[in-house]
DNA sequence: CTGAAAGCGCTTACAG
DNA sequence: CTGAAAGCGCTTACAG
């Protein structure tokens, strides 16, 4: 466990100065030959380059900050796994912390990653204690991106970057009735959250262009509040014939009830979820669901903050990803 | 955007030096009023703790690295946010990295957080590229503790913990028999894999012993890959009654095969998955699993690199976490 | 308990 | 293209 090497060990190893160490660090111009053996010197004694001090003097850590408000969810998963790949491509690192939708862990979460230094934020925010997340990353001074839930969605220092949710409600219901329903019903969700009002007011105004009552069941986002919908629907709306769920996790959850309650998913009753995770095409029946072509969102997104961070560009306001639906057998498709 | 201020920002807004400053920041013993005054000058003129700075001074930067092979599994994604949240308890911020079973990704990933100085690796690697991972992993001189799968199974350097894969194995295949069944086969995991051997191994003493005949069906860890076999085994090997399978995706592609091909989960097959992912709740019908107690397991593991960086504990060479049987429906139990 | 000084390993102008 | 010097914001002995 010797101490690590400097650029000046790789210097003196190399017989140059450590100036010409650190140009060729920076992929700045350096005759050929002296590049080729400051290289070598440093694959010779080991060098690891070390960006604290680096990021001490240039104020730029490479280190992005992904705050998610629910890792569990394949939703949010998917979508740190390719952004932070995309990230790690042009050469930044990615911080990640769960908050797990409790606001005061985030309030901290987001302090740690300030004092790290991170270049610039992207955070799906936990509901509540608004006030005093919004006082952390003003704090942090840092450039903040804003995904999927809006802390704060009219302010222009906070740009917001989500899938047109609307319009995939609207497809949803469309689909449905294409499809031959009378009678859709909404599930899941947390009544007077953006997200959801977004989505189901997508589904209610194709179902108010049509003058068709809607159905609406709001609760958790959850596979398990999805199996006991299925049984509800069967007990106290019988006339229902399809519905669209708030998200995948729900309408998984209405599938794996169906069997049991001797419903076919389907023809019975048809089921459209909502992220087209993976998960989808390997229900029974397979999952017709709203996609928000995330591997595309998140490369939205690392552009955005990386144009951001490094060349200023402040991102539009609100930007809306284009959502499509995905017919799948769950539908009758 | 003005400069962030600095310690001596804050010394000079208390009226104290700017060591003074740095004691109150590590927590060192300060005249209690004198330590409230720094505290309030800090928020006052909006101080952010540069933990750069501080890395390159003390050479410790607070910042572990987590190296995944698959984010996109639900049981790597469980270990990943609790252990993240374990590790922010205890004042670390975790460095994410998913190599998505590409050697090359992982060396690269590897380095970077080099760069970064984190204090410890816990990686679980992909398969392939051993050479370059160790040399990689070597180079940054830093405590490493692979989980779940290993490289190099024989290297003190490298500390392996894993849950027992072998007596999982044991217990599902005990349990099948106990429920009646005569003809039990194993599905998925590459063949030649330590993980899949050990699985696997478990199941084939077991029958050894009772004198029953195997039937190993190796493949890909996947839901489709489960769905394919629910077909095979129904042509193939009607015979077969019960199913233990690679992982919880495989058993949960089995499970939604099922009511297409007519098969009863439960009774004409009953199917043990591994790994008790948080789907297996809500399956149809709910999923036996071998669990592996993740959150006790992430907590461990936080425990074990923080003992090793911090007080230089290395942990033992190999440690074996305990698995236990959840019995539910898909089994019968 | 508090203050003055040195130094961690880089980058960044600035001369040569 | 290369070299000598200053400095990023902390921590760490060391005196007082």
């Amino acid at each position: 466990m010797k101490a690590r090497p400097t650029i000046l060990d790789v210097a003196k190893h190399a017989g140059v100065s450590k100036s010409t160490v650190s140009l060729v660090l920076q992929g700045a111009s350096v005759k050929e030959s002296t590049r080729l053996a400051v290289k070598q010197a440093m694959a010779d004694i080991g060098y690891v380059y070390n960006r604290s001090a680096a990021t001490l003097r240039s104020s730029s850590s490479g280190l992005m900050g992904l705050v998610i408000n629910d890792l569990r969810n394949p939703f949010f998963t998917e979508f740190a796994a390719q952004f932070q790949m995309e990230l790690a491509r042009q050469g930044y690192a990615t911080v990640l912390a769960n908050t797990d939708e409790d606001p005061e862990l985030q309030m901290r979460m987001i302090s740690s990653l300030a004092e790290h230094g991170v270049s610039g934020f992207i955070i799906s925010p936990s509901y509540g204690g608004e006030q005093e997340t919004l006082a952390a990353l003003h704090a942090s001074n840092t450039p903040t991106l804003q995904v999927f839930r809006s802390l704060s969605p009219e302010d222009p220092k906070l740009p917001f970057m989500a899938p047109d949710y609307l319009l995939g409600g609207r497809l949803a219901a469309e689909h449905l009735l294409e499809m031959g329903c009378k009678r859709i019903a909404f599930l899941g969700g947390l009544e007077g959250r953006a997200v959801t009002e977004e989505r189901m007011s997508g589904y209610l105004s194709v179902l108010n262009e049509k003058e068709i009552t809607p159905v609406v069941l709001t609760g958790q986002a959850t596979r398990s509040f999805g199996k006991a919908m299925a049984a509800k629907l069967q007990d106290d709306y019988p006339e229902v014939d399809g519905v669209i769920c708030f998200n995948d996790l729900v309408a998984l959850g209405v599938l794996s009830a169906c069997p049991e309650l001797g419903i076919k998913a389907g023809s019975d009753l048809r089921v459209v979820g909502f992220d087209d995770i993976e998960d989808c095409q390997d229900s029974y029946p397979p999952l017709t669901s709203i996609s928000c072509n995330i591997p595309d969102f998140a490369k939205a997104t690392a552009s955005q903050i990386l144009g951001w961070v490094k060349e200023g560009k402040t991102p539009h306001i609100t930007e809306r990803s284009p959502v499509h639906l995905i017919k799948r057998a769950s539908s009758g498709a």
